[in-house]
DNA sequence: AATGAATGAGCTTTCATTCAT
DNA sequence: TATGAATGAAAGCTCATTCAT
């Protein structure tokens, strides 16, 4: 049964759309409005300014997070056990791509933005971190391992490669996902043991 | 003894800095005149458009990078020999730290932009390609490796990482490129023996 | 009891009297604005671009003619229907003078234009086909006559009048409308009988 | 045996061409120079600024026209000499089509400029006027004829026919001059008897 | 005498935002 | 609550013209 939209979900459903497709400066406010299929000023009602269009999104997708990360169920097997984690994550950037993708180009306009965006792989670290530590105590892992720098180099393999992605599709440079997990990932964890 | 610059460096340098700064859109032609110390319309005199500039800035770039890979010497060893690698192009993204960020942050607007920044990874896949090709004959490295697909890969691997260490510097994120190719380059090394 | 103007009759009242006075690059948005007493933004809110000021006029102007035309009362005589005509057109063209000065000073630079504005002689010279076709069967006219000919050749008379007349008002070179009927036009059509 | 270009030569005839094709205003200095093949401030050595090119064409111009008219032989009949002038007009126009299109398109926007034009037809004028005078004498023109009115009247046939031939070449509207003079000036001509 | 480099004023157009209804 | 009309600021770019060599 399909929910109606609020005018509220209708712009913001717009907004992250084109985003996604054409960065934070290209997408207009007549664009959004003209998506969202109402008028342009009725926008700036809504949300004091366009700034705020993406501290809205922010918050939104921020409370996603720990539902993904809540969707975790440890096997006792360190390489399957990363490579669910690097699945879910990269899942996650998928369909979060628009907040992403504005993290990379935009934020440097807006240090606030960033200040907000850095929150996301910043809160998948501090998961991980406990997950390792957890990990390493059950003898998963090997307990010389640096957990910190680990971590941090995990989630840049993992960022980067969706990063990567998004950035240079359809190039010849795009590598599946599978590839790119059953090399690298597999061999990052192993590595670990 | 200090050179004089030529407008056309002037301007080159002014546009990259605020380039690298601000992005693309946001560095406006007045802001680079400014910046170069000249006037607007002469910008316009040494440089058809906006977008010659990137052009400039990518063939520009482009020659560096043949430079940066004839200092590649050989040793013999996969392992050393991949970690000079990316040795050599992580140091490369650092120098021209404005042509990959706008090449992440802008292209996606400007199928233009997209094209030439394109050429800067395309070229090292080339060159990448060509090397492990000529290690391949010389058993250097496994024959059943998949030449082309582990070239996008190892690229996605050390660009992944030296676009999160610009994004995310000073944020707790960031990971030393020591640490980062001693592990997941070393891995990734050892697995094409 | 005066009407208030809506704000693109504003507009376009100002466009064509600037266009009458400086022609349409001189006429720069900027002035359009001004004279309008509207913002110069307004503007391009009301119309997409400075082309489209243009065609509104035409439109506007093509549909005078018809009201002109409609006026026509054919008496049965060739000499003073034709006169008639004269008489319509001259005034049309007086009326109308911004788009016919137009016409010829700036339709060369503007491909575009002169497609819009070649509208208004091509609409004249049909009515008067079918004008003359209609004289022919009545034999007003002689049957012999070349009616398409005939239709340019007294268009171009007409047209030509008018235009020298106003280019060269008050310089000596103007002849009143009467004199020019009384001698040209009325030669031309005791030539049709 | 050709002879070597001054550079005032050069520069005047490429004005002349661009100025024919497209106008005053879309005539930019940039391209003049670029026409004559020197550099455009060469062109500000030569003369003083833009206007002054057109002075210097209408002083040429205004000379050949005394040329042309000496050009003239007077046969006796009223028809064929009226004709004749007509030719001879109708020639020069097209030869000094540049003058005429700028006459009319651009005088508007330099008072200054129009007052250089208006000298072409009203010298014109002036030889016409003396013709007729001394065709009235000579009993080839009715000796009620308004002479003043009269070489008004049949600049404004030719010169009009000549201005609406330029403006709308290929449009469907264009009539030949010989159908124009065959028809118009033939019987102008008569009715002078 | 001729050039190449530089300039400031101006162009058309789009932007995010506000106001009155 | 939502709209349509209006706005000032700023964008990229071109113009005629001047200056130093």
């Amino acid at each position: 049964m399909a929910q109606k939209l609020t005018t509220d979900e209708k712009i913001l459903n717009a907004f992250s759309k084109l985003l996604e497709e054409n960065g934070y400066t290209e997408t207009t406010t007549k664009k959004i409005a003209q998506a969202a299929g109402v008028n342009e000023s009725t926008l700036f009602r809504h949300f004091k300014d366009k700034e705020q269009l993406v501290k809205e999104l922010v918050q939104k997708y921020m409370s996603d997070i720990d539902t993904a990360n809540a969707g975790f169920i440890a096997s006792g097997d360190i390489v399957s056990d990363l490579m669910q984690v690097a699945e879910i994550y990269n899942q996650f950037v998928e369909t979060h791509k628009a907040l992403f993708l504005i993290g990379m180009r935009d934020s440097f306009q807006f240090p606030k933005l960033k200040e907000m965006i850095i929150q996301l792989p910043m809160k998948l670290k501090k998961i991980l971190i406990s997950r390792m530590t957890e990990m390493k105590r059950s003898g998963e892992i090997n307990e010389l391992v640096n957990v910190d720098i680990t971590a941090a180099n995990y989630i840049t393999l993992i960022l980067g490669h969706a990063l990567i992605q998004n950035i240079y599709t359809g190039t010849g440079l795009d590598i599946s996902q599978t590839d790119f997990v059953q090399k690298n990932v597999r061999n990052f964890a192993e590595y670990l043991k």
